[in-house]
DNA sequence: CAGTGGTCTAGACCACCAC
DNA sequence: TGGTGGTCTAGACCACTGA
């Protein structure tokens, strides 16, 4: 059992709202009949029920009861961070080919990235990725220098290159940042995906690092129109997004 | 001041980080420290660097200090949820185009989103968005039945439709939900916007609610490519954003 | 006006980290 | 081993909601 209790009742809520025993817009107990139902002190409902409300399953403002906002499964830290464990995760077949990996000197924006000095090397893999079978997203990512090994070692078409790193070599992302924008395919990208040059493409940068902060991978993926959506929730209390100005 | 303690000590952390006091990397002062210097407890202590690690500023893992992970300003609410806010919040000059006001029944889409009944009358507007004088957006709003007749109010030309609303009808939302993804420009974005048919947008679709979850309008903003880059920090313990498959 | 969530306190014990 | 963050308790007062 979780021996966590603010967790424990986290998760019983999360469950019941997920069957539908609190619909959406419907009220959920008051923080003191959840203290008096799980025998906690009110402080660790409250713990309980701002999980929820960070998932974006509940609001709540002073004075009324919380009330539920949607009845969806929120993703893990793992799904957004790694194309495989999404892919799983909603049931689908990824398959990867590495398309070339070399070392060579970081560029300016990778040594920034992954905080390295300038033109220190770093490993450079491009990889197709296919789900359920078809060309779905192209990827190009800058292991840091201290993981290049770790990652060269691995199989020529290994699932996870992160699950790989975690197994093997303990490293494991705890932080990730994440751009998102809009652009057109390149000729590389038209031709590995199957597509013309100057369709549109969904592209997700990301850094992912370490639990001391220590950048892992610096990574620009490329996803067909139309085959990934991201989706993010926010509150006035809280705001986990932001949006950017582009190059004009 | 802020008669709230733990949003003072969070307010004075975060122009702390801002300014440089505190680099990327660095340790912040242990709980009982910052308790001891804002002779606070150490629950407000934690409030306030939760916030924090909320904006995805600082990270912590038990037993070590907390260290910075970033360094930059995190948009608010409303910047997320509007065009205008953002706009100006970045230092830009924005400009709106109503170019159709129209009362039709809702698509089962959009009943569905606006929790209305479907075939309900809504009323659908179609408007371009300028930055800085060049067009950057089209926006397709259902705002619900309820909210109609304050948007047919409305000046043809207004800045802000929900700051708007705040105003004229204190209609304020509180909730947010978004979904991204990337698509190529029908005709109609193409003219509007000045491009070649099928170029790639970056498609914005978003659901606001009021404080008691009701929803207000149903938006689909779809952005130039590279006008825009929207941006989202994650941690092992919280994960705001996810990806869906799209169809297949 | 009673009920509810938002804030705050002053303790406590534990798991983990770095030295 | 001492310091740190993670969890938990049992109180308290206040601001706000809703009938």
């Amino acid at each position: 059992m979780g021996r966590v209790r603010y967790l424990e009742i986290a998760e019983a809520l999360r469950a019941a709202i997920l069957s539908g025993d609190y619909p959406v817009g419907a009220q959920l107990p008051s923080e003191s009949d959840l203290a008096a139902r799980w025998s906690a002190s009110r402080g660790t409902v409250r713990q309980a029920v701002a999980t929820l409300a960070s998932e974006g399953l509940i609001g709540s403002r002073q004075g009324a009861r919380r009330i539920v906002l949607r009845q969806e499964r929120r993703h893990s830290f793992g799904e957004l961070n790694s194309f495989a464990q999404w892919a799983e995760g909603v049931g689908h077949e990824v398959h990867s080919r590495f398309l070339s990996r070399t070392r060579r000197p970081a560029t300016a924006e990778e040594a920034e990235r992954l905080a390295l000095a300038p033109g220190t090397e770093i490993l450079a893999v491009l990889r197709l990725r296919l789900l359920d079978g078809e060309p779905t997203m192209v990827e190009r990512t800058a292991y840091a220098d201290w993981v290049a090994a770790a990652v060269e070692a691995m199989e020529p078409d290994c699932r996870s290159v992160m699950d790989g790193l975690a197994a093997g070599s303990a490293i494991v992302a705890h932080y990730g940042e994440h751009l998102i924008d809009a652009l057109a395919a390149g000729s590389e990208d038209a031709r590995l995906l199957g597509i013309r040059r100057g369709s549109p493409l969904l592209r997700q940068r990301h850094v992912s690092a370490t639990n001391t902060g220590r950048p892992i991978e610096w990574s620009d993926d490329r996803y067909l129109a139309g085959s990934v959506t991201f989706s993010v929730s926010n509150s006035a209390v809280a705001t986990p997004l932001e949006r950017h100005a582009g190059d004009r």
